[in-house]
DNA sequence: GTTCCTGCAAAATTTTTGCATCAGT
DNA sequence: ACTGATGCAAAAATTTTGCAGGAAC
């Protein structure tokens, strides 16, 4: 189950030719998400496991991995940037965020990425990644029926 | 054609009473736009128009109509938060972002929409705005076939 | 030993807030 | 006149950069 952390880290040596302290434990840290994670939360979370890593080292670990594709950057509409592992398999999904609660959920749909990939062949594009965010009132949010 | 300013302008009067000089300015500019600009953007072009207007008014500007519902903020991915108006009578586009140039173009699908309307009805979720958005290499600036 | 990463601090950017003043009703 | 919007400046929050020191090779 950590692969992609494993990948994610030789991928990373193969490029600079070191892995140090920093790296590897955002590395590891984002392997064992199944969501999105802000810069914030992840350096909250290092410094929670003990580790003294500075928020600008997760900022370069998180900008070197994006270069790489390894991670996804996912706006969710607040100005906050938040990241997640991309897996190279294509497993894949997008995030439904509730106004009123803040509550991030992710979703897939197969209908939703046939609709993306042809919109996308149409214009002549070819589409590295996209990001779908719907925002709107979650099932406990909502007035009740 | 300037109907969206113009109901804009009269709902934000409805809330608060007023319409400044501000306030109509940024409206009346997002109201000539096919597309999203950021708040800096809109603050030049305003300026451009020999006004002196604060960043802070647009901001707040954007913020109000945010509130209503009359503009939707779009992130690119950029870290730079861009507005442009939406159209009450479900007129609606999503953006396409060239990683090379930096273009961005927008573009309708009504197969997107009906798969985002089918996720969020199935997650019981009150979609209320959503955002998609596709990066890659637009045709001039992929790799020439 | 060399090279790149790391942590801290300072800078740059984007966005928000405070406050005196001005403008619309 | 009253009330809220506005502009300027300062503050806050997020992200980037500079640099001395340390760690990986």
């Amino acid at each position: 189950m950590e692969t992609w952390a494993e990948s994610a880290l030789v991928r990373l040596r193969n490029v600079s030719g070191r892995s140090g302290g920093a790296r590897r434990l955002v590395v590891q840290l984002l392997g064992r998400q199944d969501c999105c994670l802000s810069a914030q939360e992840i350096h909250d979370r290092v410094h929670a496991g003990g580790a003294r890593v500075g928020i600008a080292s997760v900022y370069r670990a998180l900008d070197g991995l994006d270069e790489l594709g390894l991670v996804q950057r996912v706006d969710l509409g607040d100005g906050i940037s938040r990241f997640e592992r991309a897996d190279p398999g294509g497993d894949h999904h997008h995030h439904l965020v509730c106004d009123d609660c803040g509550k991030v959920e992710p979703f897939e749909d197969p209908a939703l990425e046939a609709a993306i990939v042809s919109v996308a062949g149409g214009r002549g594009y070819d589409v590295a990644a996209h990001d779908v965010v719907l925002r709107g009132a979650c099932g406990d949010c909502r007035p009740a029926p």
